[in-house]
DNA sequence: AATATTCACGTAACCGATTACGTAAACTAG
DNA sequence: CTAGTTTACGTAATCGGTTACGTGAATATT
């Protein structure tokens, strides 16, 4: 930040004008002679004067910064929400602030803090696993900050929320599952992250249940880190169990990928002796072999989409209008690949 | 940004106080007596009373903000990248602003002057590919706003730059394929984002060159996108030639998985037939089958050394102090997997 | 006791811009 | 020719905090 740069007291001192005038000029206020605009006009364009911002947000109380925290930026789906987030508000005249809580919730804590005394104007965040305690968003709240809670949220707090429909897409891809014939299907489910993976496999339990299929116990099995190594393992043991399954709905992607591993290492064919679907569609899930059928997450929309609220947030809380928060179920999709349809 | 968040003036009041006594007490100045700085402290306890930052950076022409615009958050590399700056800006006590630029010149220019009306203290920036002039980013130089280019940089401007040693990367690569027995090595090249490309290019020419193997023209290929599906295309072309290579070493894992398919479609054994390497490690190549060798970049480390080295040319800088531009080239490691090694 | 020093605070200026308000000079109207 | 209006500007206040400077009262020194 310069000290040299071109200020609105530069102009009026070399025109012998007060700073005021300068400004009206420059603004198009009515006040002003055509004269003087112009003379103003000229010198700023030749000195390349640039309106300083940052006084003028200092002065309105307002800094057109929205501040975003998430677990992760290393994540498909939330560099995806970023990259939504980013664009959205780049079209609505807002900067992003970025912060990772890596899933801490200290980290999470002081990342509100830091944002909260830089004046931001609005909060979007994914909580982290750890978070349980929400007073540091509700104090935002009560102090006109609008807040939004985006993928990982609570209901321990009154706010605008958006989360993609973990459960149809997880009844979804049960259906299809069970469409192409199997009966035996197991259910790879995480513990972290309780709500989605709750969805998920409340979305498992009602397909089958609506399709006349037994539940099995034996064939939900939990992952603490759902990841490819784990998914790995936890299918080794699913494929060493009395019931061996003819399907695996995975809660991710990584850990359905670890299935596939198992899978192939134990000589079973995907899918005609076990099919495998995950969730999330990740980048890799294209490139595995064989290629991984998936719930695709509107991710890039709902950051889209919390850009938007929180906007509209920001424009009812400065008119001092009262703010009705709704939650926002956005649709997910399918994305049929080799591991349920087979080769083509 | 609340209205109504607690001022200096609400303590002094409250105190009967003057403001700049409140202030001296808060921040433990001197000229204050020990009974007033209690009083004070309590009364701030007690009403939640926040340091309003934003004024203070405003009164400091500083506002430890660093502006980092990247091509595109969704990619494995850069999304990593973004996670060193941010943890390390965090541990530096600087805020970061993130801006993509989406590959567009038009939209880098935009990110690039909202920055600087924002009063960023500092710029970490990726150039987009299609970006051919820099002035823009020396009129920032120019107002004693420190640039570091990373990764996509350009000889066009005198700054800080930090870039992964694309060059031995490949040279390794291409050696790692040699030791391997291979002879008839092939290599596919971007053309996209010159610097990067014609480096591992270089890499592996030289390789080919020290250890006296022919450099074959027919086995070098140009992808425009550096995409699987170009990869997987290319690679058809490269075994309906005359000579079909033992190896390719390819310039990106997207190309380099797509290269794994056309050869595992034409019946070839890897790495036994053809051995494949690519370049930069995406979280994806681990999980493709065989898993893909790979060459390692810095990501993380890159941005976390931009934000150290941005840090210290904003003190510099306010210091009036001359700074010395220096390119950091930071090593890459060769990552062996299955598609070079075979298994274990 | 007279003077010097320290203490503990208040006043004023500032960061860069905007905005309400005040006011000379010029213009208009009756 | 005077009163009212408009024009085109300047002055002052503001946003929230910091800092240089000034000052009366208390304390210390000779």
């Amino acid at each position: 930040m310069s000290k040299h740069n071109i200020r609105l007291k530069d102009i009026a001192e070399e025109l012998g004008l007060s700073i005021p005038s300068v400004s009206r000029a420059l603004n198009n206020k009515p006040d002003i002679s055509e004269g003087t605009k112009k003379k103003v006009f000229e010198l700023a364009e030749k000195l390349h004067y640039q309106r300083n911002e940052f006084a003028i947000n200092f002065k309105n109380q307002q800094s057109f910064i929205i501040g975003v925290i998430i677990p992760q930026i290393v994540h498909h789906f939330f560099s995806n929400v970023i990259s939504g987030i980013i664009n959205q508000a780049d079209i609505m005249g807002y900067n992003i602030m970025l912060f990772q809580s890596n899933e801490s919730f200290e980290s999470e804590l002081k990342g509100v803090k830091t944002f909260q005394k830089s004046m931001i104007d609005g909060l979007i965040i994914s909580l982290s696993d750890n978070t349980h305690d929400v007073e540091h968003l509700k104090y935002l709240q009560a102090h006109n900050v609008p807040v939004i809670l985006i993928d990982k949220i609570t209901n321990a707090m009154d706010a605008a929320k958006i989360i993609c429909d973990d459960y149809k897409g997880a009844y979804y891809a049960t259906e299809h599952l069970i469409s192409l014939g199997k009966t035996k299907i197991a259910h790879i489910t995480g513990s972290l992250n309780p709500y989605t993976t709750k969805e998920r496999f409340r979305g498992y339990k009602t397909a089958l249940k609506d399709y006349n299929l037994v539940f099995t116990e034996h064939l939900v099995k939990k992952c603490n880190l759902v990841s490819t190594e784990e998914g790995y393992t936890t299918t080794l043991t699913l494929l060493a169990g009395e019931i061996i399954p003819d399907a695996i709905f995975c809660a991710t992607d990584p850990t359905a990928i670890g299935a596939i591993k198992a899978i192939k290492e134990k000589g079973f064919r995907i899918p005609e002796d076990i099919a495998v679907i995950g969730f999330s569609d990740w980048n890799m899930s294209s490139v595995v072999d064989p290629p991984l059928s998936s719930v695709s997450q509107p991710d890039y929309e709902m950051g889209k989409k919390a850009i938007e609220l929180i906007t509209q947030e920001i424009q009812l809380s400065r008119e001092n209008k009262p703010i009705e928060y709704q939650t926002y179920v956005m649709e997910t999709s399918l994305v049929l690949r080799e591991s349920t349809l087979g080769k083509k």
